[in-house]
RNA sequence: GUGCCUAUGGUGUAACGGUUAGCACAUGAGUUUGUGGUACUCGUAGCGAGGGUUCGACUCCCUCUAGGCACCCCA
């Protein structure tokens, strides 16, 4: 970098001319543009924001957690694209919700084909699954993923509108215990990290007892129709399972009295559906049957199950963690293989990070440097540079402060960042191609060889820890 | 998408219809020559944006934007 002047007052001509109107044209068209004004900072997109380092180390070991368990469980990653054709979503997630209809990032693109940034994976993965030729391949196929979905909803706390997910996917097997085992997964996951959840599951069974359990359900409510709130009617009109979940207290005691979908199951679905809750109790993971659990997307059969933190459950906010279902239909309505099972799940990233953070979990993002390098002068910087390729090849992170030049600046620094050692390189150790050893607790110094330093660090970290800390890898991402 | 609440330097905050908008932390430079933790000095940096009311607005009103909460929905 070319060293700047400081900030020097710019002359103002005296004789340049005053010209009122241009400058007022000119802003006037970049505002036309509808650019930022110039001089502005630019704002996050509403529900977007920047996922600074205090929220790394959380990110991190929600990601390295949902990587082991998924290499565990013989998973296979895959990556899928953010963007798909908008008609991937519309068959699946269902033209009727409120993921299609109004959250959608839906646009035209420039060979003018409708596309959407994906508000979910699911999709995307039996697509992939399909179009790969998957079914050729001993069944079930199991991959997960992660990665940012999209969804313009209004922005709250844990809901955002890029956000993150972290996903699981069975194709290929319609056994109950596939449904069993990927459950104990997002369950094992989450019981990892710390969090005490419970499964909140249900049934919804086929395409066929769905509808017949639907008529009987608004038939029940249309008796009651009066008692209902304009919401409530508009969900019997337009989507009646949801109605289940209603938080109106009127529609709450109105649902004691109501079909449970349950009793609608015809006996396969039934005989499905309690075997998965066989299962789970046999591996001990803490359910509970929620008969008016319904999921948001049309392509669920059968089992559907949601992550819910233990001490919210009360709660009326409770958010899940994460969720999912079976999804026997899926396959098919994309023009695979009729009658192709499949089941799957996904965890939030954000809300995981989130619950963790109220539970006071947050891993630093990376293992502190313990040894500080302090310059002085440019022939030690010039040593120092490959002094660090050293040390990162021994593995041993090293901190500095390159915008200081004194001293005492430089080890105020490393006081502060709490480093055990620094090292000290001057213009006097450059010639005698010496370094000091900087013990920062006892102020100790010696200087020695700077060919050796990097050994001798080391050995001296050795010492310190007695485990060597410094030989792990460092922490993988996602 | 609906309703309610909120908005002051990087962070946390104070004040007021008229003051150079105060404080703390953080940050930068320094308290003589190459040695940290304390102390001191000085500096950088703010009224979310745009309109109005007013002699005068950070303060009152409106719109927008963003955040939070509830609803909707969902991860």
């Amino acid at each position: 970098m070319i060293p700047m002047p400081a900030k020097k007052k710019v002359p103002t001509k005296a004789t340049a001319p005053k010209s009122v109107t241009k400058p007022a044209v000119v802003k006037k068209e970049k505002e036309e543009d509808g650019e930022q004004k110039s001089g502005k900072t630019f704002d996050l997109l509403r529900g977007f924001r920047d996922i600074l380092s205090d929220d790394q180390g959380r990110w991190n070991l929600i990601r390295d957690t949902v990587r082991s368990m998924a290499e565990a469980y013989s998973f296979d990653r895959i990556e899928l694209p953010i963007l798909e054709r908008s008609e991937l979503f519309n068959r699946t997630i269902g033209k009727g919700t409120d993921i299609v209809e109004k959250e959608m990032y839906t646009f035209t693109d420039p060979s003018n084909r409708s596309v959407s940034l994906r508000p979910e994976a699911t999709a995307s993965a039996a697509r992939a699954y399909i179009s790969h030729g998957m079914l050729d391949r001993p069944q079930p196929v199991k991959m997960w993923y992660t990665g940012p979905m999209f969804r313009h909803d209004r922005p709250q706390a844990g809901r955002y509108r890029q956000f993150y997910q972290a996903g699981f996917e069975s194709f290929g097997v319609n056994e109950p215990i596939v449904d069993a085992q990927l459950i104990v997964i997002g369950y094992q996951i989450l019981r990892e990290l710390g969090l005490d959840v419970k499964v909140q599951i249900n049934s919804i069974g086929t395409t066929e007892c769905r509808q017949a359990y639907l008529a009987e359900l608004v038939a029940y409510f249309r008796q009651h129709r009066n008692k209902l709130s304009d919401e409530d009617k508009r969900r019997l009109q337009k989507n009646p399972l949801r109605i289940l979940d209603s938080k109106e207290e009127v529609t709450r005691e109105l649902l004691e009295g109501a079909p449970q979908i349950l009793d609608w199951l015809d006996d396969k679905s039934k005989e499905h559906f309690m075997k998965v809750l066989e299962f789970l109790e046999e591996v001990e993971v803490p359910f509970v049957l929620n008969p008016y659990l319904v999921r948001g997307l049309d392509y669920y059969t059968h089992t559907v199950f949601e992550f819910v933190l233990a001490d919210d459950e009360g709660a009326k906010a409770q958010v899940a963690l994460g969720g999912g279902g079976r999804y026997d239909g899926l396959v098919e309505l994309l023009g695979g293989r009729p009658e192709t099972p499949g089941c799957g799940f996904a965890l939030g990233i954000e809300r995981i990070s989130r619950a963790l953070e109220a539970k006071g979990i947050n891993p630093p993002e990376r293992p502190q440097p313990q040894v500080f390098f302090a310059q002085l002068g440019d022939a030690a910087r010039r040593i120092g540079l490959q002094l660090f390729e050293d040390f990162r090849q021994a593995k041993i992170p090293v901190a500095e402060a390159f915008g200081k030049n004194a001293l005492k600046a430089q080890l105020d620094v490393a006081n502060k960042l709490g480093v055990q050692f620094t090292l000290i390189l001057g213009q006097k150790e450059v010639l005698d191609e010496t370094i000091i050893i900087r013990d920062m607790e006892s102020g100790a110094q010696e200087i020695v060889d700077v060919k050796k330093v990097v050994g001798l660090v080391k050995k001296k970290l050795r010492h310190e820890e007695g485990v060597d800390p410094i030989m792990q890898s460092p922490v993988e991402v996602a």
